[in-house]
RNA sequence: GGCUAGGUGGCAGAGUGGUUAUGCAGCGGCCUGCAAAGCCGCGGACAUCGGUUCGAUUCCGUUCCUAGCCUCCA
């Protein structure tokens, strides 16, 4: 395979080589637990599941992405709810893996979680101060921005510059305003471990450092996550890891999403207008979720508005009209492979727009063909694509009368279709008229074919 | 103010130095008892102003606009 992924470092696109022959190893930024992750924060995990999917067709991958249950944030929410600091991470960790479950996110290979790993953290920190990268000041460990070169070449930012427009008032203990915290103190109400510099609370950046050296080792393939991300998040892991590990780089390709907005707007608290994952798929098929964040390219902002969804939900709708009622047999099911164009649109920095053009194409190949064993091979084709994309995964059928339950049961809407069968056989177009009418106004609507009716919801 | 990414047809959204994106919507046709689904066809686009070029939506520069980031926000 030739895969070209853009990489943040370089600016550009670049063809993907792992360190290893045949081994991938990727980390990606998982969610702060403190609350209900929305559908900004769906977008990097369903994009980089995608890129796991890909990967894993050509490679060993060893794929983590963690969960950062110590935060200032989880403490203001317990401080909030007067919930315990631990029952807060653990409910929303377990929404988190459930809401993104129903996306069709496939589990990493390791989620590795921030209080977990508290001594990792504490050893790396050491490790920098011990070599001159970090000091102590006022019960804080402080990283020496000035004391790696590259810093800024993440994030394309001059230092100096950075400093002449600081808006943020520069703690006093800073030997300089770009210096970020390692360690800080903890108050005794707050949750603290005993280190070195006293009890306290590691910093936010520190963790994904030492988190992924411990599982992934101290350079990984692929670092990814959400484009805000990359400073200061990003730049600060650089800096960490680099002088921990005696200059090696931390990861050899930087990966970064675009934002996620709501009807050109950001996504915040005050508008009211955060979507919540989790309350979105109680009534919404994860797949049309899915499919609307794969519908533009990952690095491009993706304005989410009410069209979005419906969209979605007809392009589901076409594919699972184009292959629903083919009889595949399971040896073809299993053995057929996505089409070759998907593969190469996907090896192309993710291009899911290109992808599911080539879903498309094909689909319409299989609507015209008249061969059954073609039918039953691109069907087949179709479908292996899905599986590699995360959609597709339902049972046609089941697509199709998904959103009439409650309306009118299955039973009754056959029984209603036998009636305007014999209605039809008999010339009695107005009562079959009728009685398609009566479905249509519960949100079913009739497809006649050669071989028999069938239905399927319409709204 | 600085940095980064963008501005494509009614909507969403790829891509390309000269030739079809794709999906939805619209229009015409086929099919159908009529529909629906499907198939065939049609219309309609590359923010602005310059430059390079035989030719630019695509390269370079200007202007305008949008979004994100600028110390803990996916």
């Amino acid at each position: 395979m030739a895969l070209y992924l853009h990489d943040t470092m370089r600016g550009r696109k670049v063809l993907f080589e792992p360190l290893v022959p045949g081994k991938v190893t990727m980390y990606l930024c998982g969610p702060t637990v403190y609350n209900y992750a929305h559908i900004g924060n769906a977008r990097p995990a369903v994009v980089f599941d995608l890129l796991a999917r890909l990967l894993r067709r050509s490679y060993a991958l060893t794929f983590a992405r963690n969960f950062t249950d110590v935060d200032d944030k989880i403490n203001a929410a317990a401080a909030e709810t007067g919930k315990p600091i631990g029952d807060i991470t653990e409910q929303y960790i377990r929404a988190y893996v459930d809401d993104m479950g129903a996306l069709g996110v496939q589990p990493p290979d390791i989620e590795p979680r921030a209080t977990e790993h508290i001594a990792e953290m504490v050893t790396m920190i050491s490790t920098l101060i011990d070599n001159g990268f970090a000091y102590e000041a006022e019960g804080h460990v402080l990283f020496d921005v000035a004391s790696f070169d590259d810093y800024g070449k993440l994030s394309r930012r001059d230092l100096r510059e950075m400093l002449a427009g600081a808006r943020v008032e520069v703690a006093p203990y800073k030997r300089a305003p770009g210096d970020f915290v390692l360690w800080k103190p903890s108050t005794p109400e707050l949750p603290g471990w005993d280190s070195p510099w006293g009890r306290g609370r590691p910093g936010w950046h520190i963790e994904c450092s030492a988190m992924a050296e411990k599982h992934l080792g101290p350079t990984i393939d692929i670092h990814a996550g959400g484009q805000d991300l990359v400073f200061p998040h990003h730049e600060n892991e650089v800096a960490q890891s680099a002088c921990a590990h005696g200059g090696e780089p931390f990861a050899h390709y930087w990966l970064h999403n675009g934002f996620l907005g709501i009807d050109s707007t950001k996504m915040s608290k005050s508008l009211g207008n955060v979507l919540l994952v989790h309350d979105m798929v109680k009534t919404i098929p994860g797949e049309v979720i899915r499919l609307a964040l794969l519908s533009a390219h990952y690095r491009q902002p993706l304005d989410w508005s009410d069209g979005t969804l419906e969209s979605a939900r007809r392009m589901l709708d076409r594919l699972y009209g184009a292959v629903r009622g083919i009889d595949i047999d399971t040896r073809l099911r299993r053995e057929a492979e996505p089409h070759a164009a998907l593969i190469a649109a996907l090896e192309d920095d993710l291009n899911t727009p290109k992808a599911l053009a080539e879903m498309f194409a094909l689909a319409r190949k299989l609507n015209k063909t008249r061969d059954d064993a073609e039918r039953k091979s691109l069907a087949a084709t179709l479908l292996a694509g899905g599986d590699l994309m995360g959609l597709l995964q339902d049972d046609a059928e089941a697509w199709f009368a998904h959103a009439t339950e409650g309306e009118l049961s299955t039973q009754a809407i056959d029984d209603l279709l036998k009636a305007r069968e014999e209605a039809r056989v008999n010339r009695d177009f107005a009562r079959a008229d009728a009685i398609r009418d009566q479905l249509s106004a519960a949100g079913i609507t009739i497809e006649d074919g050669a071989d028999g009716s069938r239905w399927r919801r319409s709204v």
